[in-house]
DNA sequence: TTGACTACCATAAATTCCCATGTTATCCCA
DNA sequence: TGGGATAACATGGGAATTTATGGTAGTCAA
């Protein structure tokens, strides 16, 4: 499980220490660590080699010629496998960090399933959206029920 | 099950107790605890790691692009996977505390499911306000028919 | 030989772990 | 039923570990 939120800096040669318990997910369940492009927003998101298989699979059960199978080919081209040095830091590939517009920090985003990386001022974009929605339209159904 | 209300105080570190009844009840399930935002109140909502799974589950059930998903994730990237020191303590992270406004106390409020976290002005608040809306509505339906 | 990349070392700050203590609740026996 | 013994709980402080981040040296390829 991927949670919270933390501001890290990226250095010159582009490393970036993951999260801790970021890692210690990774870890415990002995997977590797997939980079790739977000298909939604302008972020990079990470992901376990498991998921990211699935994501592969995915692909089979899809017609080979839609648009779906299509762009799921394309998102795969744009991941890396990413290693880890000896203090947890990994380096951010060029292609996505001109994707992501990073420059020297990061806001690592655990969603659940995988994470998220962004600018700090596409980070500050989505959570003020997301603050917006909230007001508007009050939380999702789904969780008024389950928390009754 | 959670229940019952208790006034802890929270330490400079901001570590505080959790109430033993609510450890137990975390422990003899196995469970770790989640801390995150409400989404309907200034307080911090605790719950056990295997809700919180359900919720991830059911962000890959709905569409990704709409906004139900998109609270959702944002609702796991303020959330946190919280341990326990050997004292039942734990700390709690800086984002929670600024969003409940805590400072030195904390009122445990145990709701069933799940517990919140205020702060003893916050609590007092939303205390006067389910008295007043008794006196005015009298108690809720659902209670009256679940005694009978 | 230069430039990029990787592995490794160093350090300050933050976090976690563990021991100590006072206070409250629970137990047990006369 | 009272009251002392015992356990459980909440809280404080300091030591030890982890984390984030800066730097350097070695390696490989062009």
């Amino acid at each position: 499980m991927f949670l919270s939120t933390s501001h890290n800096k990226i250095d010159l040669k582009c490393r970036v220490s993951i999260p801790a318990s970021f890692r210690v997910n990774l870890e415990k369940s002995n997977e590797t660590l997939i980079l790739f492009k977000s298909l939604q927003f302008k972020c990079i998101e990470g992901t376990t080699s498991t998921r990211m298989q699935a994501y592969i699979d995915a692909i089979d059960e899809l017609d080979a010629l839609s648009d779906d199978a299509f762009l799921l080919r394309m998102m795969m081209a744009d991941s890396f496998e990413i290693k880890f040095d000896i203090n947890g830091r990994v380096v951010i590939p060029d292609t996505l960090m001109n994707f992501a517009s990073l420059s020297d920090k990061a806001v690592f985003m655990g969603i659940g399933q995988s994470f998220y990386i962004w600018s700090p001022t596409e980070y500050e974009n989505q959570y003020m959206k997301s603050q917006k929605i909230l007001k508007e339209k009050g939380p999702p159904k789904l969780i008024l029920k389950k928390i009754e």
